[in-house]
DNA sequence: TCCAATTCTTTCAAATTCGAACGATCAGTG
DNA sequence: CACTGATCGTTCGAATTTGAAAGAATTGGA
């Protein structure tokens, strides 16, 4: 018997979905306007800066950018052009490309990353009490692994 | 001193930001293959559906949908060719445009809605309790409000 | 070893989205 | 009333994204 939830799942709902969506919007023109990146371009440098050796297989970046394949080409191919990131023939398999994050895609990002997180902080989290974030954590991080490893998975839905 | 703050909120957010962004995507496919609609389409019959009158200002229902004004323009160019929304000139104001939501667009979002609905359980809303939906709420409603109202008032940043 | 199925990335055309500019209308002021 | 600046929605070209197909390479089993 979970009374509150019945009132409370739409309305919750609406307010994360239209929310999150202005959220981004928001986050989107100041990167631009601030630093002259997309958010997602900020997206791919923050992720291949992260992974061992600064570089990462196309298929697993573009999984874990939730970007279709051919979405990461291009962008690649976009701050390839830039000198930001470089392509390399993977080692192991002669099929695949890793995306290496450059010297200039190292600078690139160290300079808009504290400006990305002056925004994030002044629009979300810096509204947030200790139980908020503790929920978001809980919520999202799971909510994100079982997401990702259904498209692992399932390249092809079940029926 | 917010101790748990300063650990908790980098990975708070970002779970929170892929996750939503893979939820997202999700959401979108489910949608697309099980009804036909984008989930943007769906949205602006939502939105419309709880008008008054089931019509609104195109500049009023862009700014809840977060949708740039072009692109709305483009997108309810396709719903009316598909017959889900007519336009009428606004009666107060002839600059403007109403969309507003035709029979066969009511018919649609009927079908449609529940679809959704089991989606969204089934990602997201079934795996939360009271406390999680609670928090949702309570952070993004008003983050929601801010944002919208902010995007009215300010046309231009200040600075 | 050879073959068929699968995986990985790119390519390509079509659809969508963005950003700036435009024409029309409105509101406020003189 | 005439004028100025703001607002509204659309249009337009350019950039981006999608979805399907292709090409190259790998894998596992016969």
């Amino acid at each position: 018997m979970s009374a509150p939830s019945e009132r409370l799942a739409p309305r919750a709902w609406r307010g994360y979905f239209e929310g999150s969506r202005l959220l981004e919007n928001e986050l989107e023109r100041r990167m631009k306007t601030a630093t002259g990146l997309d958010l997602g371009d900020f997206n791919v440098l923050l992720v291949l800066s992260e992974a061992e050796g600064c570089r990462m297989r196309m298929g697993d970046l573009a999984r874990q950018l939730a970007f279709a394949p051919g979405r990461l080409t291009y962008r690649i191919g976009a701050l390839e052009r830039d000198g930001l990131v470089a392509r390399e023939a993977s080692a192991a398999d002669r099929r695949g490309t890793d995306a290496v994050l450059t010297g200039a895609g190292r600078t690139r990002l160290r300079t808009a990353r504290p400006v990305h997180a002056r925004h994030v902080e002044e629009l979300f989290l810096g509204g947030l009490d200790d139980e908020a974030l503790a929920v978001l954590d809980r919520v999202f991080g799971p909510l994100r692994s079982r997401l990702l490893d259904d498209c692992r998975d399932a390249p092809e839905p079940p029926r």
